[in-house]
DNA sequence: GCCGTAGTACGAGAAATGCCAAACTACGAA
DNA sequence: TTCGTAGTTTGGCATTTCTCGTACTACGGC
């Protein structure tokens, strides 16, 4: 399936700002999605319907671009489906092991909630 | 110098939450207040007025509150002076790495601003 | 060409955020 | 006890954020 002719904006790599990737994970429906991006293997992609948010289409897009616009996830439409990755390689080499560390801390923490679940 | 009577709420360790901290270090002079308390010896504790944010006190009391509700920093008030310490020990069992992870990440982006500022 | 699916754009409301100024409190020192 | 310093509280304002519903566009398939 090739791209179509719809074409979303990027920063560059140089133009991602620490304080934006913090703020876009800051929200739990957006770290959501970069958890699920990040369970893929490395360069795949998903379309934003893959991944259950919860809230309307209009909200689920809002989020999709938050998390675009901070340089967290990469978004090409393929047909009628906008897939999505997530930019490994350009964060880690902005911020080496932060996204590691998030994604841990982000497991941690729900490994604790599932063990005071369970009693 | 004890401390005075005055009491400050700060969540307990299993109440720090993650998301809340990603927000709290989303904002440039919150996350200049933690790195300037990293810089100090483990441990250390300085008074809110040590570190400089270039907005009105009732501003910086605000900061800090959200820094220390979001389990980031502990704070007691010694004399008229209010004590402020990163919650390392803390935030390293909760989320290991995390913290070094992000203050590398700015301490990244700093050098990488300053190169660019120098040509 | 027509329909269905995937996602967007727009407008709007509620809540949170960041900022300030002014009045206030708590403490130490003179 | 009086004063100065450090920080708080309150209230207000402008902006952003999160959310939604409705109407819309782009594409693939029939």
């Amino acid at each position: 399936m090739p791209t179509t002719g719809r074409v979303l904006d990027h920063p560059a790599r140089t133009d991602i700002r620490l304080e934006s990737v913090l703020h876009a994970l800051s929200d739990p429906a957006r770290l959501h999605v970069v958890r699920c991006l990040a369970e893929l293997p490395p360069g795949e992609e998903v379309a934003c319907s893959a991944i259950d948010l919860a809230v309307t289409k209009s909200t689920t897009t809002h989020h999709f671009r938050v998390l675009r616009e901070a340089g967290l996830i990469s978004q090409v439409y393929r047909g009628t489906a906008k897939m999505t990755a997530l930019r490994r390689a350009d964060l880690n080499a902005l911020f080496p092991g932060l996204l590691d560390a998030v994604l841990t801390a982000d497991a941690a923490q729900r490994h604790r909630a599932a063990a005071r679940q369970d009693g």
